[in-house]
DNA sequence: CAATATTTGTGACAATTATCACAAAGAGTC
DNA sequence: GACTCTTTGTGATAATTGTCACAAATATTG
């Protein structure tokens, strides 16, 4: 039953194993076939391989593993997000506890928690666990529950009491729609749980989102706007009147 | 002194620290620079950055990716890794629910799901959960709790309360060490009670090692081998009698 | 401000990679 | 063996990427 086929497979993720991209041709050389063999080996994978060049990577070298919406969405105001990030960051103290929600937004703050903090982070989504893994004196936290690939994130009961016996000194929050009367919104429903649990045990609140999502709305609400300290854009702090 | 060019370096690092690829042409417009620059500025920085295809990745990212120990471990034994998986393969049936333990053997367990199995799989570590993704009819499960850098797993209370509400059919598990009087031991204690709640709660269990860790004693014992149905390596299946 | 160096953009061309259609080879069935 | 179906290889062609020389623009210096 194992096909020619899959016999190569496994030859091609083994070469592969060590490598981090592996030329068409010495692929080709390695399995005894032609190019397009290989070509045809690789596409009919996309989960394992991708092409990058005339080379064979792991899939994940590229976005095409990341789920689509945020791969599509990765470039868009990236320069924004940076931006707002940078000012957020100003939030965060040594040795607290701080929240960062879903989606590409905060993924730059991670990026720019100071190196010599000793903080806890508490997330529920793989590609912000996946970057504070990077950060060596980052105590990471994470959220479990079932997957949603729209977001990269998870959502459970679980979760949720994990949340209880934590203390969360500052929360940063993400939000896809920012409609200054009706407050903010997201666009998966299995977040606002979280979201809200979360807002309504940290200490502060703090919403994070480029400009361009200010005057949207997503179908899912989840917080009015005075729950927030302040509304976090690459123009800088917004602050709320204290509730 | 910070040159027109040092500055785009910065921001193409900055660019490039999110995403791992960065095509020549997004590049060019985030520059704001014609395509031939950037290749000059990326040629002129062959030790930050190198070309792949017409993409700009990141030049020497070998291992700072994973966690160090599963890095370097990840290499040795590895085709004898995945020829176990590939026998642990045939023991997962579609429309069943899937534990896969943590550690480098069981990512390729993930690989070799069934593209059109439609299962549950539960884990508790990053490198799995990450695999898991590129499996669209898959429905991830991911344990909570506090990250340990080492096997990439989170561990804590919360995680072990969401396999109560779990039903297990096939538990994949993998160990340091197979001592065949003691039994299966691991490096790190955190994962020792994840191990033995699952094995308590699912129908089957079974042990996947390659041969190198037979005979090994590690610190962390966590179970007898009678609790397996099998142990599995490259040589097969270990039928043990049932309990 | 000129004179000189450095950096940048452009277009032409070479090299490489991607895609496709179709033929050849092999596997499985009766 | 004759039939089908699948897999593989080949060559032509399109699309993309890499390289180079040279001109234009910008910075630097005295």
């Amino acid at each position: 039953m194992a096909s020619r086929k899959t016999s190569r497979i496994i030859q091609l993720a083994d070469a592969l194993s060590g490598r981090r991209v592996l030329h068409l041709r010495d692929a080709a050389a390695l399995l005894g076939v032609s190019e397009m063999t290989v070509r045809r080996d690789v596409a009919d994978n996309p989960g394992q391989f991708t092409f990058l060049g005339g080379h064979i990577v792991p899939a994940g070298e590229m976005d095409g593993d990341m789920p689509y919406e945020l791969a599509r969405e990765a470039d868009s105001h990236a320069a924004a997000k940076r931006e707002a990030c940078i000012h957020a960051a100003q939030h965060i103290r040594p040795d607290e506890t701080i929240f960062i929600d879903c989606g590409t937004t905060l993924e730059y703050l991670v990026d720019l928690i100071p190196e010599n903090y000793s903080i806890t982070a508490v997330c529920y989504s793989l590609n912000v666990a996946d970057r504070l893994t990077r950060k060596p004196n980052v105590r990471i936290v994470m959220l479990g529950g079932v997957y949603h690939p729209a977001s990269a994130s998870f959502s459970g009961n679980s979760g949720l009491e994990t949340l209880d016996s934590l203390g969360i000194n500052v929360a940063f929050l993400s939000a896809a729609g920012v409609d200054p009367g009706r407050g903010a919104t997201c666009v998966h429903f299995h977040e606002v749980a979280v979201k809200q649990k979360v807002i309504s045990l940290a200490r502060e609140s703090h919403l994070v989102v480029d400009l361009s999502k200010i005057g949207k709305l997503k179908p899912a609400f989840f917080a009015p706007m005075n729950v927030f300290r302040s509304v976090i854009t690459e123009d800088g702090d917004t602050l709320f009147p204290a509730v």
